[in-house]
DNA sequence: CCACGCCCGAACCGTACGGTACGGTTCCCA
DNA sequence: TGGGAACCGTACCGTACGGTTCGGGCGTGG
């Protein structure tokens, strides 16, 4: 076994993975086959043709599949990247903005077919391997924006623009009035309504329903 | 091609697949397998083992292992069923009450293991098959509640007990406010937190939340 | 100019698993 | 009692794919 073998599991969720330019390449040309034909579709010799290098350099590169799949979704993690939130101090309405900004840019990001690729890898992998995949897409994925959402939604608390006791619990309620049982139906292989492709008037819906719930 | 091969995709959803008994606990022990081990562990030698048929029997009944899966995935829906609504005519705490009920049952079905086994592997061959699985665990199942939920919502606004436009709508908030991410975060291999597990105060602080937003 | 390292492409190996064939047993029914 | 249907157990086949090995090309540094 190489020494220099992918493994995320043992390193710091925040440390980058770095890897070479060659390799995102590569791991790009992998997530289009996966968004493509989903996890059977990821051969290991399957990759090396569409990518052009040969199946020694993965397995130096990433050790194993195992190793090659942690990596796509490590790789897509860090492409993934939400508005920062703008100046903390803001009037009501621009704050709400800024909530229905990001609600808007989660569906963005949980309904695209590649997040949904990976979604749907992980989660037909989730009962093997010790579950290093879910734990991958949780740490780098959900918990990340998380608490993200947590911080906005706190210094909402703070400017008395909100009303909530547990903030986790808050975010929970958004993402729920958001999500609804769409990402599910979408991972199960369900098309979007038109409606539901309108993100922008469903993060309002969501965000209004929330401020039912939770404003001050 | 035997004729008799299972064929779920162009029968009616609500003919009853009707197995026979050994066919019954034969799909009983493929449960088994894939709560225990996902769908790796469903082999048809392994099947054929431990409910100790021949590997012939399972091609016989079944066509192939995508009609296994199907017969699968069938089979345990068969067995899901919700209580059925009380007398039509009821005051408005019964009314809450049952509401209260349906959510609780939703969730435990949603989360119990069984349950998450076929999501997982529904999901996990959605982009396959031409996805026979996930339009089966749809019809099967998600839609089938959904009906009988907005049944059920439209009697309580005939009372006069909610006020909403679209009861799909209404119905889409309820499940979002019940669930929020913990589906998926099951899904994904992450374990509920004791709050989580505790589904009737779950039910009661969602239905109290959906009063807020749909109560008359 | 040579040596070394990196990498590509292709051939190769082992295995796991889907699917089939076949002999033997049990049970039903004429 | 004979024949057939259903079924079990097992052996078998073909293939797809993970993983390894090897030869050759290309650039770099001494």
């Amino acid at each position: 076994m190489p020494a220099a073998a992918f493994d995320i599991a043992t390193s710091r969720p925040d440390a980058a993975p770095e890897f070479s330019p060659r390799q995102q390449v590569v791991l790009q040309h992998a997530l289009t086959l996966l968004v493509e034909g989903g996890e059977k579709a990821l051969t290991t010799a399957g990759l090396a043709r569409t990518a052009s290098c040969s199946k020694e350099s993965l397995y130096k590169w990433f050790g194993d599949r195992d190793g090659l799949l942690a990596a796509v979704v490590a790789f897509q993690a860090s492409q993934v990247q939400f508005p920062s939130e703008a100046g903390a101090t803001a009037d009501a309405e621009t704050y709400r903005a800024h909530v229905a900004a990001f609600v808007e840019a989660l569906l963005g990001v949980l309904f695209s077919e590649t997040s949904l690729a990976l979604n749907r890898l992980s989660i037909g992998q989730s009962n093997t391997n010790s579950n290093r995949l879910g734990q991958l897409l949780l740490v780098r994925g959900k918990h990340m924006i998380s608490s993200r959402a947590r911080t906005m939604l706190e210094s909402g608390r703070r400017h008395g623009l909100l009303k909530f006791d547990n903030a986790e619990d808050a975010y929970q309620v958004l993402y729920g009035l958001a999500i609804r049982d769409v990402h599910v139906r979408l991972l199960l292989g369900e098309a979007a309504s038109p409606a539901e492709q309108d993100l922008k008037s469903q993060a309002e819906t969501a965000v209004d329903r929330f401020y039912q719930l939770f404003g001050a």
